[in-house]
DNA sequence: CGTAGTTTTGAGTGCGTTCAAGAGATGTGG
DNA sequence: CCACATCTCTTGAACGCACTCAAAACTACG
């Protein structure tokens, strides 16, 4: 079973990359992100420990992936994604974790399309949160290795709305930050209140 | 090789009902929906003849399904999606189209996200355009039967805005309308152009 | 210690929204 | 077949949420 490790800031793969392998996550965080021509980006999915990242479509990667931590993945042959006959097993797994990403991106749909940024952050947060947090006394806390600018782009708002709903909430004592990116949730069901 | 018949308006399926079948469009208009709790919609992607719908994730479709025209499916068992023995052939083609349904709500984020409103409805024009167009002159023109609401909710709009900017485009001499839901595009580079 | 990148905050603007009303289309029952 | 009700589409006016521009505070790194 080949694994390889990856720093990070450090690409996996582009757009347009002929598809051989496809990779599972077993540490650290990815990001796939397209890109408009003028610069305008937007964060697909972000691949925590567990997801399967590289679907292929006509041979072909459709994102840029790259570490936003430093992480380690396990690469699988794209040919047993497509074809179930060298190893039903990892194929039936493949296949799921297909549709699990299919059901994962038709939620982020109505995020981006019909949330505010107060709830799109919230939700966020709390997904965050219910994937990674660890109680802390009677309390939630969890890290994450995006910047403000990588959950801009995830959620389509700028970096500044980003930053200013954070600072809101925390205000609002939903939330407490010990650094900026390392929180600790106060109050989690008035975070998913917000989130809506 | 089990069909069905769909009239206009007519539910397939509903949101957290248990996926016994999947179905294949071969004429007519399907609609994929998610709805907040307080009514807010938003359209994940519409079902054109050659595209499959009704992907389950633990069991469950995670969409609504209606027919915005009268329609007809191939319904195949979920079965053959979800294992390779029974069809292998027909799993392939399954298993191929989830594929390709991931590569097009990918290139759906970057429009909702990250797109004006000039550009997502002209991106939407011109994405119908290619699929359903056909030659009129030197024009090209085409019908679809979705009202603009399920465009605004497709494109995470307002209605009156969707239909300000179609009327732009009209002033514009980009587009032609015959009638509310049919079109001919006047200027394709145009149109392309705007879609960004 | 200096430089570059990230985050936060402030001020002002504009795009798409909401609210409102009228025009146009569609369908139903008398 | 027409009158009426209903739904869809369009257009106008005004508002407000999130954006851009700008600058300061904070962090990381060589």
């Amino acid at each position: 079973m080949q694994t390889r490790r990856l720093e990070a800031a450090q690409n996996l793969f582009r757009e347009g990359d002929d598809v051989r392998h496809i990779y599972e996550v077993t540490s650290g965080v990815l990001r796939l992100t397209k890109v408009l021509e003028d610069g305008r980006r937007q964060v697909i999915a972000f691949g925590y420990p567990g997801d399967i990242v590289g679907f292929p479509q006509d041979g072909m990667y459709h994102t840029e992936c790259d570490a936003i931590s430093s992480a380690e993945v396990v690469v699988h042959s794209v040919t047993d994604l497509e074809n179930g006959d060298r190893n039903p097993e990892l194929h039936q797994r493949l296949v799921r974790a297909a549709l699990k990403e299919i059901g994962a991106m038709q939620s982020h749909f109505i995020m981006l399309g019909r949330k505010t940024a107060s709830e799109k952050t919230a939700s966020f947060l709390s997904v965050l949160m219910e994937r990674t947090g660890k109680p802390l006394g009677a309390y939630t806390h969890f890290e994450f290795p995006m910047t403000r600018a990588d959950i801009a782009d995830f959620l389509g708002l700028s970096v500044e709305t980003v930053s200013r709903t954070i600072s809101l909430m925390r205000k609002a004592k939903l939330i407490a930050l010990e650094s900026s990116k390392s929180v600790v949730v106060l109050d989690e069901d008035a975070l998913c209140d917000m989130a809506a």
